[in-house]
DNA sequence: ATAGGTTTTGTCAAGCTTTTGTACAT
DNA sequence: ATGTACAAAAGCTTGACAAAACCTAT
């Protein structure tokens, strides 16, 4: 009705909070103590801010979430209006399905390439790898997949990790012994989990899908394993070795992973239970080794 | 040449006696009695060893295992760290076996890598690989051979022969697909078989252990396959499909092999029967399409 | 290679411990006894890490679990900043080009090896031997590479190309018939054409450095070669020998590469002209056959 | 191998300060 | 709108402690 040529949209501190959702006290407070903004005023005092202002916020915001101070972060926000998020390992895993589902192995192992030279390996396994299982698994259950493509799908990824898994029994770090319960025949989560392992510096000793818990437990006791993981994706074959699981963890430390694997069982046989996916939880188990070693 | 000094982690003695398996006490006693070793201290007196450290304890007890005297072993072991040797294909498959029986992955790849660098690829197959994988099969019947070992071994020679495999799809070759039947796991014959059809000349499309019919059927028609390969150890699988065989004989040219083939199966399927091993076969197969004559 | 100062986010120790799973009071009694972090302070005392600390943190716990002692680890730790346990092409090339720089072999080959493990032959290949391969051209350019290290390298690279090419004349695929120009005696990128024609399916005959053109018709003619490629530096060898090159194109489809070859000589004497680099120009002369459709 | 003493290192507590979101009075 | 106040959360320093690892000597 009558705002005139300054028109360029400024706002007040209440439309300012509205859109950012920072309460107008605290934007206040950020001006004063960290300068993070400077609003023109009007004649009357009230605060006039530019569009930018809601950008420079939303900044601030974003790097708090990060885990950044308050101070931090407004220094960051004032220097960089924004950062914009890499997407591209999006596009790249839109590209390794279309090559995958087409049974194009060069062009998916291309794919590979590319990702692995932009991102860290982490990355690459959580973000594009194992959110390509899922997906498949998904599809699978639906029925929009065939077996085929499935079976395609999982001899490329299971040569990559492999690839990726070379050497991983050498060096001095803890040592992990990593199978599947008998009868399990999905390994691929398991094989994710040790190569992250071993970039985190741990040895993997890998048996892989399908071992039966009398020659796991003796393997384990032969090569004194730090931490044995059982992995799978069926929750009865995990209920049919319970008692070797609990066993088991009588005399090793022993993990269970995949959505097999329950807080529940974990409990009864005395294991650790890892509840999430395979990269996040071998950042977790690296974790738990402190310097001490097994005995 | 000279190490980098600066970049070196000294170890303490229990670390070292984790790394060599010869405990605190005697190392120090071989430091008091025969010099062995002249570890650095810390200011509060602890010893620290500098990584060959290790190299000259493994020499200690070699020589030790040898016979000698332990001032002789510890006065060889001060002198000179080891002395490796030069090797055959026998001689290198004879520490493969120990390697992989050892669960020793490290050396296992080592010794694949120094095969890889003297022999052909096809002789690196035929006489180490497969060979071991037959001798491991017969260790396995008469109960001289764990489960654990079997699976340690097959998930590194996996491992390996997924990685000759890479970009096997690419190229301007005859498309062969590669199958096991139903409930058939075995599938390192056919691996291996695949590698070497790529090497070849070949593209070949890998589905993999426990694959439908059904589902290898369509496959083979989207892809418009030249061959197909089923393979595997059990005659059983393969009665199981035998008129499915039979139906895709009618469609596609249609090979058997493993030891669950049988000259028989593969007459009344109208399929090839391959009798031999995975690599004498794969040459005889990619014998069976002339060299393209472009012009 | 500098940080960029101003864009650097710091952060404080809780953040620090949550990235790093390490507890803040561990981190101080780092700082104070082993000097590992020497954080800035904000006015009112508050450590303040920049992002390089959380790869140190994760240095020294993985040196601690690798067994050294806290004291041995924290002065690795800041010694190197950190060895990213899995590696990027791009951190491998490094590696690989330190090692051949250093005139160490061994550590060359088991760069390569890696390599080889983790990404596709086309990619070592391209983003990392003719990568490095170009580079070293610069520097010799420059005067900053010695005769000693050209050699050098050209020797182990070769050594691995020529381990590639093992076997790349059996098969059924289009034949290559590979050679440079009389006089022409730097052939290795002529080498990796071929590798790469050879991982795509084609067979390859390989007459290497220095070819008389008398003896190339004669060779192509006798094995019916699908494609003739002359590859060098030197603009001088192709010109010598233009109307030899005419000749051949009379009788086979002749291809000219490296920096050597140009689009006009290729017009002049009809041979097509391949601009590219050896990896991407092999994939598109692979291109130029179809796959065989054998059925 | 045992015994007895020392060093190393992760953890914790006490008492105090800084930082920061929110609230309130003017 | 401004300025002040406040309390929870997070951090700082000093000091101490105990378990693990290591030493020497018997």
């Amino acid at each position: 009705m009558k705002s005139m040529g300054a028109q360029e949209g400024l706002l007040r501190i209440g439309e300012l909070s509205r859109r950012t959702g920072v309460k107008p006290d605290l934007l206040r407070a950020w001006e004063r103590r960290y300068g993070l903004l400077e609003p023109q005023r009007t004649s009357g005092g009230f605060r006039l801010y530019p569009q930018a202002a809601v950008a420079r916020v939303e900044a601030m915001r974003s790097h708090l979430a990060e885990g950044l101070s308050a101070a931090q972060a407004a220094r960051m926000a004032a220097a960089a209006p924004a950062e914009p998020a890499m997407a591209s390992i999006a596009s790249l895993l839109e590209e390794l399905r279309s090559a995958l589902d087409g049974f194009d192995e060069p062009r998916a192992q291309s794919v590979l390439d590319r990702m692995l030279a932009s991102f860290t390996l982490e990355t690459v396994l959580s973000d594009a790898v194992i959110a390509y299982l899922h997906e498949l698994g998904e599809r699978w259950e639906r029925g929009e997949a065939s077996v085929a493509q499935e079976h395609f799908a999982s001899s490329v990824i299971r040569g990559r990790l492999l690839g990726l898994a070379r050497g991983w029994g050498a060096g001095s770090g803890p040592l992990a012994l990593l199978a599947c319960p008998p009868g399990e025949e999905h390994d691929l989560g398991l094989l994710t989990l040790g190569v992250v392992l071993h970039a985190r510096g741990w040895r993997v000793a890998y048996l892989g899908p399908d071992t039966p818990m009398e020659t796991l437990a003796q393997a384990a006791k032969n090569m004194r394993a730090d931490w044995v993981v059982l992995a799978g994706l069926s929750t009865k074959r995990f209920r049919a070795v319970e008692n070797e699981i609990a066993d088991l963890s009588g005399e090793h430390r022993v993990a269970l992973a995949g959505s097999g694997a329950s807080a529940d069982l974990a409990q009864k046989s005395g294991a650790l239970f890892l509840p999430g996916g395979p990269v996040e939880e071998a950042k977790r188990l690296a974790g738990t080794i402190q310097p001490q070693r097994a005995h």
